[in-house]
DNA sequence: GTATATGCAAACAATTTGCACGCCT
DNA sequence: AGGCGTGCAAATTGTTTGCATATAC
């Protein structure tokens, strides 16, 4: 992978943000460096940069999100203002399917559906 | 809301099933039975059954898949044969999240992806 | 020099919606 | 009769791709 400017840019306003945002977000804000960058660079940057293993995808109902922390975590998701906040929980599934279903985990996908601590 | 002889196959579709079909193998497999039926239909049927509980809409990657099981469970993604199995793990995350973050969780969606034991 | 990255626009896939008509109740 | 449900097609939304040009190395 090769330097350009787009995928600096990219880069930069991906780590600017903890919000997980998305390819739109990501285009919208990189415009403010490169305006004529199309939103087709964007996804082509993302995409690479996920099976590059330097950011993540969340699939967040119908809208992928990505995020610069790839380290593994959960998520809580508020249903009222639709953050998606970062969190670690302590947990082993992954023995527990291998015993029960011979089944060979890679990863575990958790998100947290409910309301924030802003809106109860 | 009211019978309609296109909401009954498209649940006894559903019904038929276990493999969390996607919107569009129900729309094949009820064409079937009502030949001319129609892809808004099955999508705005899907959409009511789940606004009234009646089955889970599953968000798998960018397609929607549709589960006649409501209760509480997990999934297990094969990533070889892309199949989607059901299980129930035990944990309790709402108590903590309640207590570390005060967020008050409705669900949890998870789901371990890995290989299933067909293709180990 | 050559291969990779880009901008643009068209293509694509999944889903939703407006409208006139049909069929439950 | 009245209103919810339908078929159809067009519209929307999110994402991908083909192609000619530009740029890193």
């Amino acid at each position: 992978m090769r330097y350009s400017r787009q995928r600096e840019v990219i880069m930069n306003v991906i780590h600017s943000t903890s919000t997980h945002p998305t390819a739109d977000w990501v285009y919208k804000k990189t415009q403010q460096y490169i305006p004529n960058i199309s939103l087709g660079t964007v996804y082509r940057n993302l995409k690479q940069l996920e099976s590059d293993g330097i950011i993540a995808t969340i699939h967040d109902g119908l809208v992928a999100r990505y995020d610069c922390n790839i380290e593994k975590h959960d998520h809580l998701k508020c249903k009222v203002c639709g953050s998606l906040t970062d969190l670690k929980l302590d947990y082993d599934f992954k023995s527990t399917v291998k015993r029960k279903f011979n089944f060979n985990a890679d990863k575990i996908d958790l998100t947290i559906i409910g309301t924030c601590s802003k809106h109860i």
